[in-house]
RNA sequence: GCGUUCGUAGCUCAGCUGGAUAGAGCACUGGUUUGCGGUACCAGAGGUCACAGGUUCGACUCCUGUCGGGCGCACCA
């Protein structure tokens, strides 16, 4: 819609023209300030301005008026245009608000380490990227969506330390003592047992064998975390290892040329000269990489597959590193602008008020599956993705459990089966509704119409800004207008029963979409709640 | 200390590339159709947009500085 508009005036004007929506529905669908900015150049004062523009529009397809107010131009889009539109959207619902773009993009995001189940902390990052992934999808990008999996590296080693010593202790009968750093939590005891099985006893006392069960532990977690994911409907395409990247280190390091450099015994990349802080070592003295060398061989991997453009998404405690990363790829020779990281901030929890810190070692770590199992997975993602993914993000635990019809995802869901409910009572069937025309509905109707059709620029801008938080607000304001609307005007049994119920197929397509693009199934019903 | 990011209603957060009277949810107060699910709707109250300058016809938005919070500042991942 919006670009229709723009397009027209750009033809009209010869200029791109600034297109906003304005305050308040009663001064029209579009609206641009286009009037204070001429005003300089024709010396006039922007009303007479405005004025002018607006008597310039006689007739049209697309407006059925133009004022301008206070020196701003005011589009009202006409009766046929949005009915036409309404039409198009109904006939063509899985079409609705799709586009073609076709850049591949690789999407990398949540490669939480395989060493333990995800915590809550991990699930805005999840959210955050797989909602931008189904936006992308659906505004036909080749997106993939990529898990790195850590399983090279100290934490690797720890996993397998951490398993023998909860087996020794828990199996084995003997007396332990954790070291602080070690890995705590429920999970061990299911990985230790399956060791036992499949290793024997023995290998919980042979240290000489803790690097294989932690390969194969690794395995285990990993399922752990890909079952917690689909629990939030989450998925990914591929997943790449870090430990399969290696054998490709010196081709890697022989690309890198004058970014490579030897230095006391070890090897470092000269990553200040590209805007770090410090350069940085990639291999230490007795031979063994380091984390940024693994990054490297994973992004070079990542480039000559062969993509037009990559996102990461990172937890927050990583920026400091993107420096390094885009050092890497440049001097790797790739467009390090076709690279972009965006961030996750943390998730801070405050319990009765307090400030209350997970740790691994007090084993009061909040697991996502938990959250999950306890507010359902559309209430956790909605909450998440409402939020803009750069702001440091409290809430309090007790609050985050009781979130129930508080919670405006059952505001949103209740507005959808609240139309369904209506046309369940309804004597009008399908084609009857789709036969009527929807010109006619009234000020009321035309507005909610515009509403729902609303929808295809909200994705479009939501994905492209990489805000995604724009499409909960915006399904939150189209089921507020949806009740609104409920409330103000009678449907069953008047005159206009088929065409407004038309109306509302078009409200309820844009919930069902946007919801889904959010990964949570629009209902038809909503279950009382019993006290 | 350096870097980075944020500071908007009692709380949790929106506010698009600068634009019309700064918005929503929760909480609070008061109302609501002899009608489709009241899990709704309406109204009220609540703000010096951290502070001070600057740019501009116009600043919550851009720039500089100050104060305050988060996160980094590893040869850990």
């Amino acid at each position: 819609m919006k670009q229709r508009v723009s397009a027209l005036l750009r033809e009209k004007f010869g200029r791109e023209v600034v297109l906003e929506k304005p305050k308040d529905r009663a001064f029209g669908h579009f609206a641009t300030p286009i009037a204070f900015s001429l005003a300089k150049e024709l010396r006039k004062s922007p009303m007479v301005i405005a004025q002018d523009l607006a008597s310039s529009f006689n007739e049209s397809e697309i407006f059925s008026s133009v004022e301008s107010v206070k020196g701003y131009l005011n589009f009202r889009l006409s009766e046929e245009f949005l009915s036409e539109y309404g039409d198009w959207a109904l006939q063509n619902q899985s079409e609705f608000g799709k586009q073609e773009k076709k850049d591949k993009i690789l999407l990398e995001f949540v490669s939480a380490n395989p060493t333990g189940p995800l915590h809550i902390g991990h699930a805005r990052g999840a959210v955050y990227g797989d909602t931008l992934y189904r936006l992308a999808k659906h505004l036909g990008y080749d997106i993939t969506a990529e898990y790195y999996v850590n399983d090279a590296g100290n934490q690797i080693d720890l996993l397998g330390l951490s398993i023998a010593l909860y087996g020794r202790e828990n199996i084995l009968k003997e007396s332990v003592e954790y070291p602080e750093s070690y890995y705590r939590g429920e999970y061990l005891e299911a990985l230790a047992n399956g060791a036992v099985e499949k290793f024997g006893k023995e290998i919980l006392s042979d240290e000489s064998r803790y690097k294989e069960l932690a390969l194969w532990a690794k395995d285990g977690v990993m399922e752990i975390v890909v079952d917690s994911l689909r629990e939030l409907n989450i998925h990914f395409d591929t997943f790449v290892n870090e430990s399969s990247l290696y054998s490709d280190w010196d081709r890697v390091m022989g690309k890198m040329g004058d970014g490579i450099y030897k230095k006391d015994d070890k090897v470092w990349i000269a990553s200040e000269a590209k805007g770090d802080d410090n350069d940085r070592v990639v291999v230490r003295e007795d031979g063994r990489p380091t984390y940024l060398a693994g990054d490297i061989v994973y992004h070079n991997q990542k480039f000559e597959r062969g993509y037009d453009h990559y996102i990461n998404i990172w937890g927050a405690d990583h920026h400091g590193y993107i420096p390094r990363v885009n050092a890497a790829v440049e001097y790797l020779g790739y467009d390090s602008n076709k690279l972009e990281t965006l961030l996750s901030q943390m998730v801070s929890l405050l319990k009765n008020g307090e400030p209350y810190k997970m740790s691994k070692r007090a084993g009061n770590v909040i697991l996502m599956s938990d959250i999950v199992e306890e507010i359902g997975s559309d209430a956790l993602r909605f909450i998440f993705a409402s939020k803009k993914s750069d702001t440091a993000l409290e809430f309090d635990l007790a609050e985050f459990k009781k979130q129930d019809s508080s919670n405006p995802i059952f505001y949103i869901q209740y507005a959808h089966a609240r139309i369904q409910t209506i046309l369940s009572k309804s004597n009008f069937s399908k084609e009857d509704i789709n036969a009527t025309s929807l010109k006619g509905l009234g000020e009321n109707g035309d507005s909610l119409l515009f509403d729902a059709l609303l929808l295809p620029e909200i994705i479009e801008d939501a994905f492209s800004s990489r805000q995604v938080q724009k499409l909960p607000d915006y399904l939150k304001a189209l089921a507020s207008a949806l009740h609104k609307f409920y409330y103000d005007c009678r449907i069953i049994g008047t005159d206009d029963e088929a065409k407004l119920l038309k109306l509302l197929l078009v409200v309820a397509l844009s919930l069902k979409t946007g919801l889904s693009l959010l990964g949570i199934e629009a209902r038809d019903r909503m279950v009382k709640e019993e006290d």
